[in-house]
DNA sequence: ATGCTCACTCCACTT
DNA sequence: GAGTGAGCAT
């Protein structure tokens, strides 16, 4: 087949293994996109039917992308291929298939702040105190349990601590009210389709008729259902072929399970296993720097990757003072490369282990006119503004979805209180009714005021009209009409703020991703909408074409690559991140996200670690990574602290007592840098008790008056009115006030 | 019923 | 340092 030459001998044989259970191992770099793209293809071309292969990937911008590719290889017959995420695929079977398993087919999909305020409610039900347990803590372990396919039952049968024991409790009352709301969370996405395939199998026997081949990409990030769900379709045709990466495997914390891969050959004996190792997305330095860093994961499987790259610049370790420090760092690799080596903005990603480090670097960046983009933080879909409206269309949609007509009923403000709520649940709840067939019967609600129950009948009139509407009018005309009825416009309008100006912007965002939703065909329903928008990730909507530096965390930067990267907050507690740091387990899943986005870059890699940094809003010292060390010396350049910056930065400050954790104890981390910190004062802790209106002396601002005081204990802040300075809000524990 | 201030908590990563 | 829930004034 003519397009094999393209590739090397072994990415030819997993190509030409297209019958029976196949994994490929495949290293980063090493042309994966590109065998399961040829595969597909393969397959296309030797005349097995689009509609009978599958492939879930973990974004939806990968399944679009391969599909390109694949189009441009076997032409317009790819566009039946069924890929996408998990989640996505089995949304749109659940779609077809969910009357089976008591859902209609507009069910809801809640995403983590619908699915919160369920726990919060099943929580009020169950007489558990919000302030006792954490609503957040309990909805997570709700979701682990799903994720290792445990019931409520076996999930409290299981549970070891209190906290356990109540979470399963609140877990039952929450998938009940999830089942009544004609609703699923994400990990119902995965559960659903496993309950129906295994209680119907005609409807199992269907698709697994239909999807001969099944394809699974970045497979050492699935769980434990998605493995399941993905051994029910496999397992009639066992044409099963899995392509992943353990020393990429960074997704535990959503139930990601890399004994996946090991479990794979087990439950598939027969199975072929490819290595890929060759790289050809990185050079030399940059490989054997990430080799260092991996080799020193205990847990993985055996793998060498090479490139006949060249061997390129070494890697960049950079020191900084401080978080603005570092972004100044990132702005100067940016200029440098822009300038001096004819670069381009959109060759640079900027990548962090958090999203509030982003800050610090985008502020840098907009004071020195560079354009970014940044992937992630808040998602467009999960907008407050946004989700009103989409609250709107889901409680049109589906009727049943209380936790949607809870965000609307009083958004905008039409005088329906929360007592008026209260009494409507009650006797919801009473009646065994959902919220919106209560409304209809408003008149039984003794409680209830005039007033109130007026408002009611009115919220229930502008819902039965848009249900009514929607029959009238089009996709696109409709949502366009209600947003213009709820005056959401007109209001973000008039108040002229810039943040209202940008929620305005967003809305008509929305409604444009509407009408051009609607041009798809018949196939673009509402509910069809409702579903893409609750799946697409924020990676999906990036489009790498704007000439910008992209920034993003570490986990989003999967599957991608860049010219050139900078990696940065190389510390202790940043990256390894907290709590992962005294866990070896979880130390080894940080290495692999540092490799992860050390393996990005193609031409030059920038490490960068700060010695202070605001953290809490509060100055934290920190400690180089204990990864720093583990890079070796070969191909690494470190680029000392730029002293007069940092000299002038610190100096009234005092060194905090040392942090809880104790960071000290590891001797190794000590070999970078920590004795090269700023010496700072340890004088003795008088305390100064303030007052307002006292006059104080500080050491730069001079004498000032205390005008405001709040805060306790480290927290304790003073707003001061120097004579000269003006006012300043100053954190007690640093700035050294004297009486004045 | 609504809108404000204030104190408190949280700060991973994501479908 | 930002978002949120509680408490209070309008």
């Amino acid at each position: 087949m003519s397009f094999l030459k393209d590739l090397n001998p072994a990415q030819q044989d997993a190509i030409r293994a297209v019958n029976g259970p196949v994994m490929i191992i495949a290293g980063a770099g090493s042309g994966k996109t590109r065998v399961l793209t040829y595969r597909i293809a393969h397959l296309l071309a030797s005349g097995v039917p689009p509609s009978s292969v599958l492939a879930l990937t973990f974004t939806n911008k990968a399944a679009g992308e391969m599909k390109t590719r694949i189009q441009r290889l076997v032409g317009e017959k790819a566009a039946d291929l069924w890929m996408g995420t998990f989640h996505s695929v089995f949304a749109r079977i659940l779609r077809r298939e969910s009357q089976l398993i008591g859902y209609t087919n507009s069910y809801t999909i809640y995403d983590t702040d619908d699915s919160l305020a369920v726990v919060k409610t099943a929580m009020e039900k169950l007489k558990l105190s919000t302030q006792q347990f954490n609503p957040s803590g309990i909805r997570s372990r709700i979701s682990y349990s799903k994720n290792q396919m445990l019931t409520p039952s076996e999930a409290e049968a299981r549970s070891k601590t209190i906290l356990e024991e109540h979470a399963a409790r609140v877990y039952a009352e929450y998938d009940k009210t999830l089942h009544r709301c004609n609703a699923m969370d994400f990990d119902d996405l995965l559960l659903k389709p496993i309950e129906l395939f295994e209680r119907f199998p005609k409807t199992l026997e269907k698709y697994q008729h239909r999807f001969a081949f099944v394809h699974v990409d970045e497979f050492q990030d699935t769980n434990r259902a998605q493995y399941r769900v993905m051994r029910l379709l496999g397992d009639r045709n066992r044409n099963v072929c899995v392509v992943g990466d353990d020393a990429q495997s960074i997704y535990s914390f959503r139930g990601a399970e890399i004994r996946n891969i090991l479990d794979f050959s087990k439950d598939y004996p027969d199975c072929q296993t490819f290595r890929l190792e060759q790289n050809y997305r990185s050079t030399k330095s940059i490989i054997g720097v990430a080799d260092e860093l991996i080799r020193q994961n205990t847990n993985r499987l055996k793998k060498h990757l090479w490139t006949d790259n060249p061997v390129g610049d070494p890697v960049t370790v950079v020191q900084c003072a401080d978080d603005q420090d570092e972004a100044l760092r990132v702005v100067q690799v940016v200029q440098e490369e822009v300038g001096r080596r004819k670069g381009d903005l959109r060759d640079i990603a900027v990548l962090y282990r958090t999203n509030a480090q982003s800050r610090a670097i985008e502020d840098a960046l907009r004071r020195t006119g560079i354009p970014y983009v940044i992937v992630g933080g808040i998602r467009f879909y999960e907008r407050k503004e946004i989700k009103d409206v989409l609250g709107y269309l889901r409680i049109l949609v589906n009727p049943l979805d209380d936790a949607s007509l809870l965000r609307v009923i009083n958004t905008p403000a039409r005088g329906i209180g929360d007592t008026t709520v209260d009494r409507l649940r009650a006797f919801a709840t009473a009646q065994a009714l959902s919220l919106n067939d209560a409304l209809a019967r408003v008149g039984e609600i003794v409680e209830l005021n005039d007033r109130a129950r007026h408002h009611l009948r009115q919220f229930r009139a502008l819902l039965d009209k848009y249900r009514q509407l929607r029959t009238t009018l089009s996709l696109s005309e409709w949502p366009r009409a209600l947003v213009d009825e709820l005056g959401f416009l007109t209001s973000f309008k008039e108040e002229r703020t810039s943040e209202s100006m940008a929620r305005w912007e967003n809305v008509q965002e929305l409604l444009s991703a509407i009408t051009e939703f609607a041009q798809q065909g018949n196939a673009a329903t509402l509910e069809a909408f409702l579903e893409e928008v609750s799946l697409v990730a924020d990676i999906d909507r990036w489009e790498g074409t704007a000439n910008a530096v992209t920034l993003m965390t570490l986990h989003a930067s999967k599957g991608l690559e860049f010219p050139v990267v900078c990696v940065t907050g190389l510390e202790e507690g940043l990256l390894p991140f907290t709590s992962a740091a005294f866990d070896d387990v979880d130390v080894e899943e940080e290495r692999r996200l540092l490799y992860v986005g050390m393996t990005r870059a193609e031409k030059r890699l920038y490490l960068s670690y700060a010695q202070m940094r605001y953290r809490f809003g509060e100055a934290s010292y920190q400690t180089p990574s204990r990864f720093l060390a583990e890079l070796g010396d070969t191909n690494v350049h470190q680029v000392a602290l730029r002293i007069p910056r940092a000299a002038a930065h610190v100096p009234t400050l005092r060194r905090p007592s040392p942090p809880a954790r104790k960071q000290s104890a590891r001797p190794a981390d000590d070999h970078y840098a920590s004795d090269q910190m700023p010496d700072y004062e340890s004088e003795s802790q008088e305390v100064l008790v303030l007052k307002k209106g006292m006059m104080v002396r500080h050491e730069i601002f001079g004498r000032g008056k205390v005008v405001d005081l709040s805060g306790t204990g480290d927290n304790r802040k003073a707003v001061v009115d120097f004579d000269q300075a003006g006012l300043k809000s100053l954190i007690l524990k640093f700035a050294k006030l004297q009486k004045g």
